[in-house]
DNA sequence: AATGAATGAGTTTTCATTCAT
DNA sequence: TATGAATGAAAACTCATTCAT
């Protein structure tokens, strides 16, 4: 599971002293900076100044480097994009049997999503704005989900072996399995606040994903 | 499945002389108005000053009716709340067999997001600032939803009559039942730009709720 | 002469206390700061802060009468159009013999800019950028000089009863005559420099006078 | 009619190699930049990185060979004067009868502002602000013209030999010279507009010429 | 109840200028 | 000489909220 963003940028390893100036340092300050702000308080309610603040730079250089608020989010936008697919494509399912490789897709979906909180945050602004960035971002284009057509080869070898029921769409499987993980994480606190009861917790967190699991594995059953 | 919030404010009775006070007309402009507001623009991005000139009443009433955005944010998402229970409330599960009972819960939670596209962005940022005003508030916790118990004895039913598979805890089951639909209509920007796939057609709603129905149905299979 | 723009605005006769709330003096505050505020500092140069303070009255103000700078901008360039035409109105031409009505004519244009040297800085400033508000507003262009054709009259007339040359074309010898004046008192500045001289005296103001006005006098001759 | 200003930047002379640094061409770049953006945009108007990138250079260098931008600002006042003086001396008035030295003068002061229309934006400028660059520019002050002296023998011949009249003061005149075709081309947008009349055409700037040279000569007649 | 004026504290963005290489 | 990073002060404009009528 990547956790690249929380890494420091890398000191250049040959300089002595600390330096004063390093671009490419400062850009990704400026990209952790502004993760975190946008998750905390989304597009609108986000502050350039507390984004400098947090990056521990010049207000001015997130014009510099972005030029503005709305290019910054989506620069931001296309590191977890990124950050999700590099995941992906960490998984290897094709050589595993169909039901384990599924079993491996939910809890790493799953798993991501636990750990990357502000991946759903980020997400929902940009889908109530209608995926404004997402659509205009050529990056984000190009990083077309192999998911997809692996999980449709799973499924019909699953099929052929009978591990699996036909008749399901892959599609709508793979969105119902982010859904599921997703929208416990997304809406856990008023969840929480309405079931009386803490599903923020570990135990809770195991409890879900062990559920999510169980009814894909149950709902393909031929 | 209440539509009241799509209603026109009140027609001035059969007053004489049109009647330039109406408290209670005004109140529920505001509201419809803050609604929509809310929705198209989150809790930070939304603007008072919008919002008056949607109910086309002065900015000042909103202090006047609700003390302050905070609060009529509260007032909007306590009218959300009442109206997906009152929506609950018209299903009469009881007396349905239990498979049934459970496709009527999986369609009418389908059907209400779908009507009220409006209820998912109020929720998600409720949820990202920790339901702060959900937890504050009296009102929406006397709506505990009476699903999840309800829920609970249709699955104990349906695993008495051998309908169901047991073990299956109705906690999360309604979680997942709203998670399966909540994701997608929430994300439907996003997924559409991903997918490349126009996933807000009727169509595409028709097929997703289909598949949200069997899913479910058949994970729920002994 | 008019000196309208320099009185404060007028006190409501009858109101026992200052008003603390007068939106049609405040208006004309900020108007007059504004104008003030152009005429030293340009367009680009002006300060949106300084008007207000100038004015007295928080700077929200601004935006809330006038939409933004250039709005405001417009406005003041509408007064002091507003204020010419009123003074050319004031000349009444027609009784008077040919020779009498240029002299009055030339004499009145020069004594508008040395009463209104704030209108040369403001047409200087709206040249530069292409007369964009002037052609914008449709105010100004209702405000159609008539001089220009009670010059031609003047001409035909002092030509029939011998006074004038013939052959002098009306709107050039409009443009002349603002001219001769207008780059007087626009370049007094540098012209002082480079001459070593003051031209900014009475005394220097008065043979300036007297030179624009034989000047032309002695062109008409036949 | 000098036109160095319009002129591309020197060509790298014969070196293999493409010169890299070439300082002399460096500043003439940065000054025929803010030549053009001064005068479009007015000191208060003009953006430094925007003269910087007309010249394709970088913005350090603005203030490595100028200072600052009101000394670069200068530095242009001073190359728009000195281009003017150098044009004055190429005249040659002197062996000129008087009534051709005086139209001759007309018509080039004429020509030189058709020529070069941002002296007089850089002037308006200049002038609102007290001529405060020109006054303390020993350059300038070295440059003062020698014209009024020339002018004053032109009248003087020019009375003795009956060609013109007598009592025309040569500083006036010469303001009046220039003031006839500055304010015709400083004005020529707002003049078109409230005449409804393009002024800005080759055709218009004809009749205007012939209009001044008429309206001086004739003023001129004993 | 209802209106519009008025306010003060922000909020994004701009800009001349300096620093480090 | 030349570059691009970095800065701080200020610019226009916004916005929730309060005041006066």
């Amino acid at each position: 599971m990547s956790t690249v963003w929380l890494e420091m940028p890398k000191q250049r390893p040959t300089a002595a002293k600390p330096q004063r100036r390093d671009p490419v340092a400062t850009r990704q300050k400026l990209l952790t900076a502004a993760r975190r702000e946008f998750a905390k308080s989304g597009l609108a309610g986000a502050r350039v100044d507390e984004i400098a603040a947090r990056a521990g730079v010049n207000k001015q250089l997130v014009y510099h480097y972005f030029g503005d608020k709305d290019a910054l989010y989506l620069a931001v936008l296309e590191w977890v994009y990124e950050e999700i697919r590099a995941q992906e494509r960490t998984l290897n399912l094709e050589g595993l049997p169909p039901e384990q490789a599924i079993r491996k897709l939910i809890e790493s979906s799953f798993d991501h999503l636990a750990l990357h909180p502000d991946f759903i945050v980020l997400l929902n602004d940009e889908n109530r704005n209608g995926a404004r960035h997402v659509r205009a971002s050529l990056r984000i284009e190009d990083m077309h989900s192999p998911l997809v057509s692996m999980v449709s080869k799973i499924l019909k070898q699953g099929v052929r072996t009978g591990t699996f029921r036909s008749g399901v769409d892959p599609v709508h499987l793979y969105i119902s399995i982010a859904g599921l993980s997703y929208f416990f994480f997304s809406n856990t606190p008023t969840l929480s606040a309405i079931f009386g009861k803490d599903l923020s917790s570990p135990t809770a967190r195991r409890a879900r994903r062990k559920h999510v699991v169980d009814l894909v594995m149950q709902a393909l059953r031929p």
